[in-house]
DNA sequence: ACTAAAAGTTAGATAAATCTAACTGCAAAA
DNA sequence: TTTTGCAGTTAGATTTATCTAACTTTTAGT
């Protein structure tokens, strides 16, 4: 249940899953190890802690699916990802290579670091509109943690 | 000789040995070990490698010296951390964060993103001045390859 | 239905990075 | 000068992440 000492690794790994079943429904050994470029073997281990934690569930021979829990950490991971992605790309770098690098950084970004980045990737809100028209009041603080 | 090879950790190692040596002129085990929050032994290791790669000299019982190559490669990671923590600064973060997650980041970006990032903390040469006079043409491509 | 190939698993090896514990060398205080 | 303590080292254990090789299960072709 302890999801909080997540290593990189692992997190990479809960994300690809994520990623596949999004992608194809289904998340196949095979494929997440493919996808991140590792043999069958270190997939089947990271699922075994995966399951441990109560991240994913698997029937064994069988493709790998996420708890609710699995799900909303995934989740969070992804978003990171994505927001990371996007903010290369604004930076002028190429999809490909700001893929792989968000997937670096996803990991290791402090709190406020990914909050800055949220603030200038979007500045659509509060920021630019203030400039125009009257705020529309954000609730929250920070709004890519759902 | 080849330190195409270095991982993260022993770049962190070599980048500290510069750090304190321009700090205090003199890298002692102990105080590597202080800065980046490791026991003494692990220095110790550390270092037997750097010297195996001929990065660091050190006579047993001693403080720990630059080769040149090593102070070539130590240079190298130092500008990127110091190129990170302007950019990082310079989107709002505190300095301390910064630092932290400059340090991170470092050893895992794409020689394309950290061109990029450069281009957008020194705009000062071809791009900013582009707006307002002839552009004095920027030679290669990526800029913080040197 | 049987067999051959593909997908998945398990076991054991290797490499990196850390730690603790125990040992060595040096230097300063008494 | 002797001793005591700190800095440095070595040895060995642990953790994480990977691999290869060998085994098992499932699936698909015939």
């Amino acid at each position: 249940m302890d999801h909080t000492k997540l290593t990189q690794s692992l997190e990479d790994y809960l994300e690809m899953v994520h990623m596949l079943r999004l992608a194809n429904g289904l998340a196949r050994v095979k494929d997440i190890a493919a996808a991140l470029g590792v043999k069958m073997p270190s997939v089947a281990k990271a699922m075994v802690e995966l399951k441990k934690i109560g991240l994913v569930r698997q029937e064994p021979y069988s493709g790998v699916e996420l708890t609710e829990e699995g799900e909303r950490v995934a989740a969070m991971i992804l978003n990171r990802h994505i927001l990371l992605k996007g903010f290369l790309i604004k930076l002028g770098v190429s999809e490909a290579i700001a893929d792989k690098d968000a997937c670096s950084m996803e990991h290791i970004l402090s709190a406020e670091t990914l909050g800055k980045i949220e603030d200038f990737v979007k500045p659509t809100d509060a920021i630019s509109s203030a400039k125009k028209l009257k705020p529309a009041a954000k609730n929250g603080k920070k709004a890519g943690e759902k």
